[in-house]
DNA sequence: AGCTATTTTAAACATGTGTTTGAATTAGGG
DNA sequence: CCCTAATTCAAACACATGTTTAAAATAGCT
């Protein structure tokens, strides 16, 4: 296995845990076992690193997502809601065969990146990717006209935040939950979970 | 005014908006005109004044928050959820009296704590405040009794995501609304759009 | 005023950080 | 094999971090 790969592979199971701040070179070489200058040598930065972890991750999610989301638009099929969110079910998971636990390490990498660093990854996210968020926007419209964009706009990021924030704690809470109810749970039951719950935030009444 | 609180009212802002890693002590101590030694002298550590950043704003929020919760529930009264999660709005808006831009600094810390420093102020939260959980939560199964206990866990903790990271990216999110509808918006309006929210998914139908 | 306890100060400390250097090693093509 | 380019390596660099020290200043009390 080369290197570059080596380092990343350790960096982004150290940044998803430690977040981007909290993880250092030194860190991720020994876990990675090769050697500090490594790092600087095949990547230039620390930030360059950051941001090769999270494309390693966008580059196979995105045109899935993207297609996924297409597929609800298409002529003038009506998705409802959970056709939106459940959209995001199987890129997501297939995440997971692409690496081992892909899909929860991306997206608490995905919440680490909206509070570290002051956000330069969000603003990296969206001007590299903004294919996702448009296709997004449109199938969350085709589902429920009535809401407005600033309507869409604000229930998306609050949904982003549920999920992302969910999934950055979600060792935390899956132990808990496994300690207080007694009953196994996963990644995928985490999700199936909050699917209900987003798709109805987002399909709340308009109080205006 | 004394050294404590200059120190406490330059940490809360530093951290709330570059977090509790990315603050730096000399940072806290130059914004608040103090010497370098004074945080170690009068707090001992850099973690014990985090906590004491965190107890000013808990000590201020938690009695309103537990009696606000302990009205819905007098007698056999049964709130609707929206109830419950208007019942955080005022105790929330008075920190804007207590202080500054108290409401979205705190919210913003809140975020800070469940995603740096690996949960520790998580645990700091649960433990010292354990009554705004309980009062939570018996609030919402008195609004939902169809509700499990795990689902009210779940459900909780989604909606304690949405908040919380929300608040933490809100000046960013305000900024990009105003951009982009030109229209002014402030903390309580980006929290009333978040009610109707999470209320919704609190209330959302149960797959099984 | 004088004395003690508290607080402030500048300086240093020990350690950790990202990055750079230049020599040593390895790979790969002619 | 030989030469060149790519990679690895140990060491050092320059700087930032939280914490400690011991002297100086201040406050508060009798």
């Amino acid at each position: 296995m080369s290197t570059k790969t080596k380092i990343l592979d350790a960096a982004e199971v150290l940044f998803a845990d430690k977040g981007f701040n909290g993880t250092s070179l030194r860190e991720i070489t020994s876990q990675a076992e090769v050697n500090l200058a490594a790092v600087n040598y095949h990547f230039g930065s620390k930030k360059e690193l950051i941001k090769s972890v999270m494309s390693r991750y966008m580059n196979e999610l995105s045109p899935r997502l993207e297609s996924a989301l297409a597929a609800l638009c298409v002529d003038d099929a009506q998705p409802t809601l959970i056709d939106v969110f459940s959209a995001f079910l199987d890129p997501l998971l297939h995440l997971n065969s692409f690496k081992d636990n892909g899909t929860s390490t991306f997206l608490q990498l995905l919440g680490r990146g909206y509070t570290d660093s002051q956000g330069f990854l969000r603003w990296f996210l969206t001007t590299q990717y903004p294919g996702v968020f448009a296709n997004f926007t449109e199938a969350i419209h085709k589902a429920y006209p009535e809401l407005s964009a600033e309507e869409i706009f604000w229930r998306l990021h609050f949904t982003m935040g549920t999920i992302v924030f969910t999934m950055s704690s979600s060792d935390a809470l899956i132990d808990i939950a496994q300690n207080d109810f007694n009953r196994e749970v996963d990644i995928a039951g985490v999700i199936k979970q909050v699917i209900p719950y987003v798709a109805a935030g987002v399909a709340a009444p308009i109080i205006r």
